[in-house]
DNA sequence: GCGTAACGTTACGTTAACGTAAAGGTAACG
DNA sequence: CGTTACCTTTACGTTAACGTAACGTTACGC
């Protein structure tokens, strides 16, 4: 259930350069063990991947996931720290929901457009024959 | 209604640096007018703004965006054309909306995260009183 | 013992999207 | 006439997210 992948396994798994992970890693993103000098990634590592290229996918940079991942690990702690916690989380949700409505704004114009166009060449194809 | 405006005008009514107009003219998504040498911006140039920015905060590159302006200009041109730039519209809105799935889920997730620490967060206070 | 495959670290190169001086033209104001 | 405000171009600097050598070290098959 816990296995653990070597550096190799993870590229060809998630499709990443072993350059992106070492990056990762040395951006404090990932913290994989080590057996001797040789990187071992857990499941944990798999799952805080799964959610730095979904991060990325999604336009945050590294620095915002770094946080938001801190942010998952670190909500065991004390009051004060799980309330800031929230309140970054909740300023981040914004940000995402914003961003998404524009995206679907964005969508729906280039939709209108390329209808337009698709009718535009029908009737140049019709006029054509 | 068709009224010109200077550079600094724009800065203030689009909340940009002089530095990123003249950067986008300069990559071509701008071509403002000019009198001498001094830019002015007419409506046209404020609509293609506004889509540079909103393509911008839907975390297109400049180069996509320059792509996207040239098919709106360009459509009125001959069939096969109109056929290439509707293929290559349709490929951008499938990018666009596979982003926005993504987001969605990414947004899901931190609304559960956030609950959960929510929940949390009252227990603590419960438990302090 | 030797090649080579997979791993490691160090460090310079690259692209995007501007920021930030440096240096100069022009037009109105006092 | 000087200065202040706004514009211009040219050009080097900066950050993010890696790419790309260059070079050293185990581990393994023969």
């Amino acid at each position: 259930m816990s296995e653990t992948l070597t550096i190799s396994q993870m590229c060809e798994q998630f499709s990443v350069t072993p350059r992106a992970l070492r990056f990762y890693e040395d951006k404090e993103l990932l913290e994989p063990a080590r057996k001797g000098t040789q990187r071992l990634y857990s499941a944990r590592d798999r799952a805080r991947l799964t959610l730095i290229l979904r991060g990325k996918r999604c336009g945050f940079s590294l620095e915002d996931i770094r946080q938001l991942l801190a942010m998952y690990d670190h909500s065991g702690s004390n009051e004060a720290q799980l309330a800031r916690t929230l309140e970054v989380a909740g300023d981040r949700l914004a940000q995402m929901t914003a961003q998404r409505d524009e995206l679907s704004l964005a969508i729906a114009d280039l939709q209108i457009e390329i209808t337009q166009g698709a009718e535009k060449l029908a009737q140049l194809r019709a006029g054509k024959v």
